[in-house]
DNA sequence: CTGTTAGCGCTTTCAT
DNA sequence: ATGAAAGCGCTAACAG
C-alpha cells in the first residue's frame, strides 16, 4: 500500500498539496491537481484510515446499533439496516454494527474513535441507551420517539398518524366497528415506540370517529394470527361486527387472506383491511393490500443526513416525523350491507 | 479522552510499560501492573482505535458483507449476521457491514486498512467478489461454497447431506415419493451455493434410495406456495402420489400446514413434512416440524474463526462444512395406507 | 498557491 | 522488568 508522502514524491509535491488535494480543503492549481490525481491513480493510493482518524478526529464511521431480538420483525429491521448502510455510503461513511446485547458496544466505539456518530434503532420509550448516549457528546440519532430523548435527534415514521388515516380511511368507506392487529405483545410490553404509538393512534382515531373498536397484540406465526382472528370475529356477525382491520404487523400480511378465508370471510367483501407495512410486503400479493407504507428508505436516510448535520454544523437537534401516505389498493371496500 | 500517556504519568511508569500491561505482550511486575490498571480504569482510559491501528496494522474490525437481496430471507441473513457480530466479540472484534450493491466496497475498507478480514455471505457458484478477495491477502472466508474458491477460505452448512438425511428419513418411514420445495427461482438462477446444492443432494439422495422426485423452486408468498402445492399434488392421490415433502424454504414453514389443509391434505397423515430452516422457525407452531437445523450461530462462529485463525497463526486455508442432524418432531409419519 | 513541520496516540524495537 | 525513542500515515496550522 502506497503512502501520501510516496505519492507526494511521485507527483513532485508535498503531502500536504497531496492531502489538499484529496479534501479540497484549500484551493490547488488545475496543474497540481492533475498531477496528484494522476499519481495517485497510478499507485493505486489510498488512505490509511486509522491514520486519518488519528490526524483528523474523524472515523468515517457511523454506529448503528439495530436490535436483533425475538419479537421485532427482521425483515423490516434490515430493511432500515440496507437503508442506513447505503444512505451513509452517499456521506462516505461506513457502518459498524452493533448489536443491542454487546452492552458496552456504545461506550467502547465512541471512546475508542471508532465512530463519529451513532444510530440507535428499535428505541423504546424509557430506552436505557439513551442517558448513556446522551453522555457521550457524539452525535446520536434515535430512530423512535422516546418519553425524554435527553437532546438526542430523533426520526421515525409518524406511526400515530399511520393508524389514524387507516382508520378514518375505514371510516369514510362506511364502516362502524374495526379492530387493530399490532406488535407482539412482547414489543408492547417493553414499550417499542412503534408498537405503541401505532396502538395509541389507532384508538383516538377510533374515538374521534366515533368508531367501536378493539385492539389485539399478535405473534408472527399463523396460529398466533388464528387466536387473534378468533377473538375479533368469536362475537358473531351481528350489527356491531367488526368489518374493518388495521393490521400492523408485518409478518401477519402475507398470511391473513388464507386465515379470513378460513373463517369464511372473505377480503373486501366481508371484511376491509388496511396494512401498515412496507411497501413491498403490501404489494408481494396479486391482489395488494390497501396500506400505508413504511418508508425504510426515507427514514434511514434522514437518519443518516441528521447524524452527519449534527457532525458538519451545528444544526440543531431535531425531532423529524415522516409523515403516513395511504394507498388505496385491492383490499378495501364499503362494508358488507346486513 | 485520556491519553496513553496521561495514564502513564498517573501510574509512574513509561507509555510501553501502560502497552506492555495492557497487551499482555511482555511480563509486567505485579505491582507496576496493579499500578497502571488502576490509573486506567480512574481515568477510564481507552485506546484510541486509530492510533493504536496505525501502530499495529491492526484495526480489530471484521468486514461482513451480507446480502440483502430480494431472493433472500432476511430473517435467516440476519441470523447469521447476528452470529457474527456476537462472535466476534469475544474475539474483540468489531464488525462492519458491507452491502452488495456497494460494489467497491471489499478494495476500500482493504486498502484503507479499516478491517483486519472479511467475510463474505450469499456466495454464489461463480461469484464475482472471489478474485476481488483473492487478490486482497487479507484473511477471507466466504460463508458457502464456490465452484473455485481460489485458495479462500470457507464454511457452510452441509445443505447437500441436509436433504439427504431428510429423503432417508422418509425413505425409512416408507415412503416412495416425495417432493422438493427449495428457494426462489431467483437465487437459483444466480446459482446461490446453498440453493444449488440442497437441490442436487435432494435429487442424489432420491436417486439413491429409489424414490419418484421432483424439485420445485417457491418465492416467499403463499400465492407461489399453492402453486407449487398444486403441481406437486395435482396428479391426484393414486399409487404414485407424493407423501413426502423436503422443504428448504423458510418463509414457507409457517404457513405450510394450512396451505396443505386447503387442498385437503393432512400433516403428517396424507403427507409428511421434512423443513430445512433454522430450528426456531421449525419449532414456532404448536406442532413443531421434524426438520434439519440450519445452525447459523455455529456457522457464524466457524467463519469468525477462520479469519481469526488466518489472521493470528499460518493454519492453511480450510473448508469446514457443519454437518447436519436430523430432529424427528411431529410432521413425519409412515405414508398413508392406499 | 504551495511547502515545512508539529503533532495525533499508540506499538515496538533497542537499551539498560 | 522497565524506559527512551523512533516511527506508523495523515492533517492542519504556520510560513511563505
Amino acid at each position: 500500500m502506497p503512502t501520501m508522502s510516496e505519492v507526494a514524491r511521485a507527483a513532485g509535491v508535498s503531502t500536504s498539496t497531496v492531502s489538499y488535494v484529496l479534501s479540497g480543503k484549500r484551493s490547488i492549481s488545475e496543474e497540481t491537481r492533475r498531477q496528484v490525481q494522476e499519481a495517485v491513480s497510478r499507485l493505486g493510493y489510498s488512505p490509511h484510515a486509522g491514520a486519518r482518524s488519528l490526524a483528523s478526529n474523524r472515523s468515517n464511521v457511523l454506529g448503528l446499533m439495530a436490535p436483533l431480538r425475538a419479537d421485532v420483525n427482521v425483515s423490516v429491521v434490515m430493511q432500515f439496516v440496507a437503508a442506513v448502510v447505503s444512505a451513509a455510503r452517499e456521506f462516505d461513511q461506513d457502518v459498524l454494527l452493533l448489536t443491542q446485547d454487546d452492552a458496552e458496544g456504545i461506550e467502547r466505539v465512541t471512546s475508542r474513535s471508532m465512530v463519529d456518530g451513532l444510530i440507535m434503532m428499535d428505541i423504546e420509550a424509557a430506552d436505557p441507551r439513551i442517558p448513556r448516549l446522551a453522555k457521550l457528546r457524539k452525535p446520536a440519532v434515535l430512530i423512535g420517539l422516546p418519553d425524554d430523548a435527553q437532546g438526542l435527534s430523533c426520526v421515525d415514521f409518524d406511526f400515530a398518524s399511520a393508524s389514524k388515516i387507516a382508520v378514518r380511511h375505514l371510516a369514510d368507506l362506511g364502516h362502524q366497528s374495526v379492530a387493530f392487529i399490532g406488535s407482539p405483545p412482547a414489543s408492547l410490553a417493553r414499550h417499542a415506540t412503534y408498537a405503541d404509538r401505532a396502538a395509541s393512534g389507532f384508538e383516538q382515531a377510533c374515538r374521534d370517529a366515533g368508531l367501536g373498536c378493539s385492539l389485539h397484540a399478535s405473534g408472527a406465526t399463523s396460529a398466533d394470527l388464528g387466536e387473534v382472528l378468533d377473538h375479533i370475529f368469536r362475537s358473531g356477525r351481528g350489527d356491531s361486527a367488526v368489518t374493518g382491520l388495521v393490521v400492523h404487523n408485518e409478518a401477519l400480511v402475507p398470511m391473513l387472506r388464507e386465515a379470513l378465508a378460513g373463517i369464511g370471510l372473505s377480503v373486501p367483501d366481508d371484511v376491509s383491511v388496511v396494512a401498515v407495512a412496507p411497501v413491498d410486503v403490501a404489494t408481494a400479493s396479486a391482489r395488494p393490500w390497501t396500506a400505508v407504507s413504511i418508508p425504510a428508505r426515507e427514514i434511514g436516510r434522514a437518519a443518516v443526513e441528521m447524524v452527519m448535520d449534527r457532525l458538519n454544523s451545528d444544526k440543531p437537534v431535531e425531532l423529524r416525523l415522516i409523515l403516513p401516505a395511504l394507498d388505496v389498493r385491492t383490499t378495501t371496500a364499503a362494508p358488507p350491507h346486513r
